[in-house]
DNA sequence: CAGTGGTCTAGACCACCTT
DNA sequence: AGGTGGTCTAGACCACTGA
C-alpha cells in the first residue's frame, strides 16, 4: 500500500493548472468510491512529495475539495473523506438540465417570445435603465408529457443576440446561454407558494386554487452583470426544490 | 490618494491570521460603502507592499472576498467590487434568526418535547442506527403574534444533552445548538408546497386546504455528522425562502 | 508594450492532536 | 514527543488585458 498517489498522474505540459489536475483526480477517486467515505488521505507533504509538487500547490488542490465539502481537515489529525450523504451537489441548475439528468424527458412549448422595452419591475430586477430592451419569453415545460411548470423569463437584449423561439423550444434557456458563452455564477432566488389562478390551472392541468410552488430568480455572470430574471410557477404535486447550503 | 491601504491596520501579534484580518477589513470597507460598487482595489502587489505582507498572504485575503462574491478579479485588469445587488448573503440561517433580524418579534410555543427511539425514516435522515434515541420537538412559531410556521425537529440525543423545552421556547433551536458548541456547516433542504391538513390549518389560523410552503432539512456539522432533521410547514401568504447560489 | 492576476516553488515556524 | 494541518515569506515565470 503506497497510498493513492500512484492512482494520480499529472501532465506538466497541460495548460490545465497542476493543482486543478490533482483536485479533479482526487474528486474522481472519491466519487468512484476508490477513496471511500471516512478514509484518510495521505498527508499533504507525502502527496506533494510523491506527485513531485510543492506543498503549497498540493494544499491548493486539497483546498478545492474542502470548499466543495468533499473532505474535512483537522489539524494534528489529517484529511478525511466525508460521509457520502453530505456530498450533495451545490449547483446553479436549470429545470431543463435537472429533468434531463433525471431522465424525465422534458419538452418545452414556447407560448410567447418578443423583444420590447422592459416594464418597470423587470428593469429593476435586471438593474437596467427603465425602457431598455429585453427579450421576454413565456414557456410551458412538460415532463413525461405532463405539464410541470409555467415559466416567464426576461433577458437584457444584448445578452443573447439572435436568440429564437425555435432554439428555446429545443434547448432550454441555460443551454442556449452557454452556447452564447454566458457563464452564470450567482443566482438569487425567492421560493414561495400560492394558489393557482384560473389561467395557470388551465395551462398546468390542475384544479383551480391548487397549491403552486413559485420561484423568482435573478442570475448574474462572473462579472456581476444581471443576465436573466425569471418568474416561474410549478405544480406542487410534481416538483420540489433541493438546495444545499454551506456555511462560510 | 494613496489607495485604501491606509484604512487597514493589521496586528501581527493577534492570534487572528493576517490574511483574515485583511479580508474582514476589506469586507467592512465594502459593506460600509467606502469601497463603492464598481470601484477598483489596488493591485495585490501594491496592497501587500503597503501592508507589509507577502503577496501570497495578500492573495489569500482577496481570495476570501472572491469566494463570498464580493469582488471580481480579471487577469490584466484588476479587482473590482461587484454591484451591490449581487451581494446577498449566502447563509445557513434559522427561521428564528431571520425573524429577529427582520425585527418581526418571533415567539415560540413548544407543543411537544420528548426523547425516544427514532422512527425508521428519522433514523435514515440522521444516518443513525435504527432505534437510537432522538430528541423530538414540535413547535409553533409566531411573528408579530400571528402563527407563521409549524416545526418538527429531531436531534440525536447526544448532540444537545440537557436541552429543555423551556430553552427552546425562549431561544430558538440554532441558538441553543450554538451554546452547546455545535457549528453547523452544511444543510440539505427540500422545499415544496401542498394544501394544509385540517390540523395544520387550525394551528396556523388558516383555512383548510390553504397552500403551505414545506421544508425538510438535514443539517451537518463541520465533521459531516448529522445534527438535526427538521420537517416544517409555513403559511405561504406570510413567508418565502430566499436562497443565493454560487456556481463553483 | 506595461501592468494585471494566475500559478508555482522551497523553504520556515506555529498550533493542535494523538500517543 | 512526533506528526498533522495552518500560516507566512520572498521570490519566479506565465497568460491575459489594455493602450
Amino acid at each position: 500500500m503506497d497510498g493513492i498517489a500512484s492512482l494520480i498522474t499529472i501532465d506538466r505540459f497541460s495548460p490545465v493548472p497542476l493543482y486543478f489536475q490533482v483536485a479533479t483526480s482526487l474528486e474522481d477517486l472519491i466519487e468512484s468510491g476508490r477513496l471511500p467515505a471516512g478514509s484518510r488521505l495521505d498527508t499533504e507533504v507525502m502527496l506533494a512529495d510523491r506527485l513531485g509538487l510543492s506543498r503549497p500547490t498540493m494544499r491548493q488542490a486539497i483546498a478545492h475539495l474542502v470548499d466543495k465539502g468533499l473532505v474535512v481537515r483537522k489539524r494534528g489529525v489529517g484529511t478525511q473523506v466525508v460521509h457520502s450523504a453530505v456530498r450533495r451537489k451545490v449547483e446553479l441548475t436549470s429545470l431543463n438540465d435537472d429533468l434531463r439528468r433525471a431522465q424525465r424527458s422534458p419538452r418545452t412549448e414556447v407560448l410567447a417570445f418578443s423583444v420590447a422595452p422592459a416594464p418597470e419591475h423587470i428593469a429593476v430586477a435586471l438593474h437596467l435603465e427603465p425602457g431598455a430592451d429585453v427579450i421576454t419569453t413565456q414557456r410551458l415545460r412538460y415532463a413525461e408529457d405532463e405539464p410541470l411548470a409555467l415559466m416567464h423569463n426576461y433577458l437584457p437584449a444584448g445578452v443573447a443576440p439572435g436568440l429564437t423561439a425555435e432554439q428555446l423550444g429545443e434547448q432550454g434557456l441555460y443551454q442556449v446561454l452557454r452556447t452564447h458563452g454566458v457563464q452564470l455564477r450567482i443566482a438569487d432566488q425567492t421560493i414561495g407558494a400560492r394558489r393557482a389562478t384560473a389561467a395557470e390551472a388551465r395551462l398546468l392541468g390542475e384544479s383551480r386554487g391548487a397549491p403552486l410552488l413559485t420561484m423568482q430568480r435573478t442570475a448574474y455572470d462572473h462579472a456581476g452583470r444581471a443576465i436573466e430574471y425569471g418568474s416561474h410557477v410549478y405544480r406542487a404535486d410534481r416538483y420540489s426544490f433541493e438546495v444545499s447550503l454551506v456555511a462560510r
